[in-house]
DNA sequence: TAAATAGGAATGAATATTCATTCCTGAAGA
DNA sequence: TCTTCAGGAATGAATATTCATTCCTATTTA
């Protein structure tokens, strides 16, 4: 018997969440995966929409967090992409469930003020380094929100694909698919 | 007065499931858009999951089919690059509604067997273009499903930030975006 | 033993679906 | 030409089901 019910109700969430969607999840699904009482997840959360948005906080700031670690702050531009590139392959391998929750759910009309201002933040990081490349020369001068679009944009449907097991993800495809994508934002 | 329920039906589904996903959406949510009754639906549709299955079969075909239109057979892989890439903004500008469901409903657990081999049909279609062009040598050779994830999946997110205002669609930008996402896929 | 925690059956609201009835349209009859 | 009528189409209230949430009881903890 688990000893933190609420890690297990926020892990049957995010699963679930993440396989069927917000609306297609019942509380009761998430009570019996986590294996508590429906009524627990009443003592840990105000209601189902309160879970959902406190998963998605905790869920992007993990990623977040993953990728700020160590970042290359004083590195070259092409550095500190291969940084974020490769953290998120990292964290998408062991997070694989947090990362799908958060690519199916970050449109969600049921999200809340902080939820959406978590993940602007967390798009925010990505706009800083891009713009940097930008004043640098290093990457071309597109609207920011291109250059994200492109390559978060790609990141998710690849994580789809390898998830999947449409794709296989190997050392050497992770370096070839770095390089495709910033082919795509740098200038030639 | 609309002559056509079934259509009427189809649009208001769309937009619907579109902006609220399949389980958020009810179907006298849909009636009321559709200005039917609720009963009327089921005139059409053996039930929700019928409905979402014979659109979703309906707009990936006709995106499809916007693509396929008028595709240079006998050009260069450049050439036929430049058609897909033109044909789906065309078409996102045209039927967003039709694109944003599809984007939303690609990986749905209500999805039944016609419905999945449709959209994979329609993948195939870049991936005969991507092979070809592996074969020639002027697209890398890396699986061609990583390219199509590049491809489709920056699409999606461009679409998608294009479509919510946080990004206008210019031509200059266009070209721009053809030419970084060739880069992404071409072998330098 | 008192207090806090957990459980899951009970509840009421919301939902998909059904069905008895009404509405139209166009043909037949006067 | 006007009226009547048949049958398919449409309706939306009624039904049966599912769901989020509550609440009372049992269990654990201190």
């Amino acid at each position: 018997m688990s000893k933190n019910k609420q890690e297990d109700i926020f892990q049957a969430a995010m699963e679930l969440f993440g396989k069927r969607g917000y609306d297609g999840t019942t509380v009761p699904m998430i009570a019996d995966k986590a294996k508590v009482g429906a009524g627990t997840i009443y003592r840990y959360f105000e209601n189902k929409e309160s879970l959902v948005n406190a998963l998605f906080v905790k869920c992007v700031e993990q990623f977040f967090d993953a990728i700020r670690k160590d970042f290359p702050q004083n590195s070259e531009v092409r550095q500190q992409f291969n940084h974020i590139f490769r953290r998120m392959f990292v964290f998408a391998k062991d997070n694989s469930n947090a990362l799908q929750f958060i690519n199916s759910h970050d449109e969600g009309y049921y999200l809340n003020e902080k939820s959406n201002q978590t993940f602007q933040d967390f798009l925010g990081f990505f706009r800083n380094v891009i713009e940097e490349g930008i004043d640098q020369g290093v990457i071309r001068p597109l609207p920011t929100n291109a250059h994200i679009a492109i390559v978060y944009g790609a990141f998710g449907m690849l994580f789809s694909h390898i998830q999947s097991g449409r794709m296989e993800e190997t050392p050497e495809l992770l370096n070839e698919l770095e390089e495709s994508l910033w082919n795509a934002i740098r200038v030639n």
